[in-house]
DNA sequence: AGCGTATAATAG
DNA sequence: TATTATACGCTG
């Protein structure tokens, strides 16, 4: 056969590089042509150096010059990686325009990546052989020998190795009977095989529902072979886990799979043993504290069935499953299921892709949902699933606002807010005091000049921070000792501005000083365990101040807190981004969701300095789900997400000239590329970023907006195509967003 | 000349 | 993106 002969094999084989194309080799010399399929990790030469790839095409012909070919040097995998997991890697990259061998390698265990082979774990079972039964004379001399023997003999299916050694046998013996022709070993697959069930037997009674609780779960039971979104839409306290936990039990009951994707911070202690405790099946969690091996262990749980619950964050839905049978998104409106770098993927988007390829049901569940899944649910691509009523019939914490101009205020706190913490203080309860800022105030200005602590390298205040005593800059995490004197005028009037939560425990310890203060931030949950016990002393119930971010906001519940301050509700009404109400009205509402849980109804206050503005009062007055209709509305008219779809091309570079200049050629081609195809797009910039300068990098964008995703995806492709033909584009960072989620 | 660092080129 | 080839400026 001649080397550049038609029936040749060439194996297209995709690398982790940001260039978006595969890459030809010739076959390594031991594997025989029809030995490959797509799906084999194999060892290439790339550049100057030797990388693990993915086959991901077999061809009989290659348009690259057969004297620039180059061999691959080994083939890893006997067997593809796993054929949804593929599937799931190539839908992404496509979705979200990036490398398709950047995403399989960034979504594989790093053992993986690394080139370790995949093996199934195995152990080696020992069982009689036909000679062992009459064994004869062979053993006489050897009483330990001949109790194994016997010991093995009891079993009509033979002893794993395990069992053997727990009753005291060593190695030695076992080789001497197996040399005699006694007894005989062969490996087995650990993992349970494919039509095996998992045990069925719940290790804790489900708890009684609810009349709508029974209904939601009902209607969830209809289509468990089938695709289906379901948006489960429960306010805070409804008994949403509970559901999902029977729902999961019947997919157990099926003999399938569920995966679980929780936000950043869900995936708490509690959160994991209560799914622990009812399975008796093997629960298995994803998250950040496993290490390489334990990763790839859980991947390959899950991949061969072992696995029943998979329980993890974002990165968890590239996670291959044998037997697929639900997908469960908790909390699916939390912006942490955005990757914000590399492969820009929504994992709640990804996860129903994969529900539909697989034909299984995909429930989202949320108090507040996203204007996305709210607007599918009303259109019917979702069933709207609600619960309205809290267990245990607690009443709904009232909300309020309290205006903060012209009041005197106390490490963020007015007077009213002081006073209402006082009086549930004396009742023996817990207060829950909600700063969306960590530090100790969020600049230093001087009273004489004006002079702002700014950060050097940022258009950003530098956030003061009392421990340690430093200006730190929240974007590019430069540091810098805090002057004794204003820089600009000498003045040694300076004076910190605004709250955050440092100041406001400090001034909340001044006020109530024999109360006990627990502030909870990135910052004092920095070391290991610190939220845990924190949490745990909050349970004990004792009366108590919680001071925190977001941290506290999410997923924990606190059945003792009767009253939340909410410091400052103003962050999210004056954004340039479009998004910024929305989540903030989230974010309120969780905060509420922690007040009153038990018997005592809750307080929520809100402080403001715009206590007449029309959204916060529809938030307050008439809750999220009123407020998320008028902004629906709004985005309508503006011709919003999730009326239409977004793509963003974000670019920087040290100067912002580079950077305007290449995008304002790129939107003037765009524009004129659009017009000649006739394709509904519209393309917008260049505009500089909202934070035009970060770590003395210049930011700008170009957005590309359209009514139908195929044309918004005709064009972003075509739009990353020509920035990669663009010699000074090489001298500058760019990307691609699609569906961004935030604009900054 | 020799070195360290910024910048460009390249990947089958 | 990761790596290496090269170009250039500084020291002695």
């Amino acid at each position: 056969m001649s080397p550049s002969g038609p029936d040749r094999v060439i194996l297209a084989v995709a690398v982790s590089s940001p260039l978006k194309r595969a890459f030809d080799y010739l076959p390594d010399r031991e594997t025989p042509d029809d030995g490959w399929v797509p799906g084999v990790r194999v060892r290439v030469p790339f550049g100057q150096r030797s990388v693990i790839g993915v086959v991901i095409d077999i061809r009989d012909h290659s348009d690259v010059p057969p004297d620039r070919l180059r061999r691959i040097e080994a083939l890893i995998d006997r067997s593809p990686l796993p054929g949804d997991w593929l599937w799931l890697c190539r839908f992404a990259a496509r979705y979200y325009q990036h490398s398709l061998g950047d995403t399989l390698i960034g979504a594989m265990p790093s053992l993986l990546r690394q080139g370790r082979p995949l093996e199934a774990r195995t152990r080696t079972r020992w069982s009689i052989t036909d000679q062992g039964r009459s064994p004869g004379e062979t053993v006489t001399r050897a009483p330990r020998q001949a109790e194994l023997l016997a010991a093995i003999a009891q079993h009509p299916r033979g002893l794993v190795a395990s069992a053997i050694t727990a009753l005291g046998f060593n190695r030695a013996q076992l080789n001497a009977l197996r040399d005699k022709g006694l007894i005989d070993c062969r490996e087995e697959s650990v993992a349970a095989p494919l039509n095996e069930r998992h045990a069925t037997t719940l290790a804790e009674p489900t708890l009684p529902l609810h009349r709508e609780q029974s209904g939601v779960l009902a209607e969830l039971h209809q289509d468990l072979d089938r695709f289906q979104v379901s948006l489960l839409h429960g306010v805070t306290g409804s008994g949403k886990t509970e559901v999902y936990l029977q729902l999961i039990e019947a997919v157990l009951d099926r003999g399938r799979q569920a995966l679980v994707l929780v936000p950043e911070i869900g995936l708490t202690p509690q959160t994991l043993s209560r799914f622990r405790k009812r399975f008796n099946a093997p629960v298995i969690a994803l998250h950040s504290g496993l290490n390489d091996s334990e990763r790839l262990d859980s991947w390959e749980a899950a991949r061969s069935g072992r696995a029943a619950v998979l329980i993890g964050t974002r990165s968890a839905v590239f996670t291959p499953l044998a037997r697929p049978g639900v997908i469960i998104v908790d909390e699916e409106h939390d912006g942490s299921f955005k990757q914000q770098d590399s492969l820009r993927y929504h994992a709640r988007d990804l996860a129903i892709a994969r529900a539909q390829r697989h034909g299984i049901p995909i429930v989202l569940g949320s108090a507040t949902p996203s204007l996305e899944s709210l607007a599918r649910a009303r259109d019917g691509h979702y069933r709207h699933l609600r619960l309205n009523t809290r267990a245990g019939n607690a009443a709904p914490a009232t909300l309020s606002l309290v205006d903060l101009r012209g009041k005197p205020q106390r490490g963020g706190l007015g007077p009213q807010a002081l006073a209402a913490i006082r009086e549930h203080l004396e009742a023996q309860r817990q207060v829950l005091v909600f700063v969306n800022r960590r530090g100790f105030a969020p600049t230093l200005a001087c009273h004489q000049c004006g002079w702002l602590a700014e950060c050097p390298q940022c258009d950003a205040r530098m956030t003061l921070h009392r421990d340690p005593h430093r200006l730190i800059c929240h974007h590019c995490e430069q540091q810098r000792g805090v002057p004794d004197a204003c820089p600009e005028c000498g003045s040694a009037d300076l004076r910190p501005q605004g709250a955050g939560t440092e100041r406001t425990e400090e001034a909340l310890q001044e006020a109530f000083s024999d109360t006990r203060i627990l502030r909870i931030d990135r910052d004092s949950t920095r070391r290991r365990d610190a939220l845990e016990q924190h949490l745990n002393e909050i349970r004990q119930g004792e009366p108590c101040l919680l001071v925190g971010t977001q941290m506290l906001a999410k997923g924990h519940h606190f059945p003792h807190v009767t009253l939340v301050v909410v410091v400052n509700a103003d962050g999210g009404l004056y954004s340039a981004d479009f998004r910024a109400l929305e989540h903030s009205a989230q974010l309120l509402t969780q905060v509420a969701g922690r007040a009153g849980r038990a018997q005592h109804p809750g307080r929520v206050l809100i402080q403001t300095l715009h206590p007449e503005d029309p959204s916060l009062r529809l938030l307050v007055e008439e809750g999220y789900d009123a407020l998320a209709e008028s902004l629906l509305t709004e985005r309508r008219l503006a011709g919003l997400p999730p009326f239409r779809y977004m793509a963003l091309m974000r670019g920087e570079s040290a100067r912002m000239e580079a950077v305007i200049d290449l995008f304002t050629r790129a939107g003037e081609t765009m524009r004129t590329w659009l017009a000649e195809r006739g394709l509904a797009v519209h393309c917008l910039g260049p505009v500089p970023a909202p934070m035009e300068r970060r770590q003395n990098r210049y930011h700008a964008q170009l957005l590309l907006s359209a009514d139908r995703r195929s044309a918004l995806h005709e064009a972003g492709a075509w739009l990353d195509d020509w920035m990669s033909q663009q010699s000074d584009a090489r001298r500058l960072r760019y990307s691609i967003d699609i569906d961004p989620q935030e604009m900054y």
